[in-house]
DNA sequence: CTGCGACTTGAAGCGCGGTTCAAGTCAAGT
DNA sequence: ACTTGACTTGAACCGCGCTTCAAGTCGCAG
């Protein structure tokens, strides 16, 4: 046995997915498995990496399907880095839009009115929360 | 007919929610229909302001159950100011973390590596994306 | 009265991101 | 040799947030 190789149970705690999410991401093309230790998948350590990458995009509203295929297409260093442009975009309108959220309820934090769903600064800024 | 009812078309195109989607939202529990046109459902226009709301907190990271429970329970000010403050703090935490990916991508637009996935600003700025 | 078109219903289906299940297999410890 | 416990498989299931479907019903225009 190649002593490099993690056991599936090794990557699973290390990268906090469970053993039923790898397998999951390797049926849907993320990850492959390097070798076996009887039936148990192994990995390359590298494996740790990559699935950093892939809960990373997850987290940035990648579908799984997307990620794959980005992977997949190996798409040239020009192409990935306008999409990451992209993304980097539709990321900050989102903070922006969390941030409005935030502020709306903040201000609920502080209002006099009760209810307060009644106040209408904060129908306000709940309607200027999705349309700024 | 009362006059001020509108029609789910109405709502539907107000809300820009699928007329689909209001008959989901009333099974769900979220708004009622307050008359029928036949058999259409109509609303009181106070349920434009309602779906506003629906779909802020949906927007927030509420589920619609979560929502639903929320407006069936009529909690008290006190418990919703709190609830809303809890969210305020989730809201905060996913703002810090979307800059901190916004922070990574925009390194990528910068950096010489090629393939810049292998910079090692790049991997050591998406380890911290997740766990800060 | 007839047709149109927008709605109605309950039930089924979809895409996502997985988990759970039953039954089986294997490596390592005693 | 036997047990234990973590994995293996494919298939079914889950919650979410809806949409889509087939079949039916209504208001309104002509």
């Amino acid at each position: 046995m190649d002593e490099t190789l993690l056991d599936i149970g090794e990557v699973a705690r290390r990268s906090g997915l469970a053993p039923s999410a790898l397998r999951f991401y390797e049926r849907k093309g993320l990850i492959t498995a390097d070798g076996r230790n009887g039936l148990r998948r192994t990995y390359l350590p590298e494996t740790l990496e990559r699935l950093a990458l892939v809960t990373c995009a997850r987290d940035a509203g990648f579908t799984l399907t997307e990620i794959a295929a980005f992977l997949r297409a190996g798409p040239s260093d020009a192409v990935l880095r306008e999409r990451m442009a992209a993304k980097e975009r539709e990321v900050d309108e989102r903070i922006a839009q969390l941030t409005r959220l935030r502020d709306s309820l903040r201000h609920a934090a502080v209002c006099d009115h009760d209810p307060f769903v009644e106040c209408p600064d904060f129908k306000r800024a709940i309607r200027r929360v999705s349309v700024p």
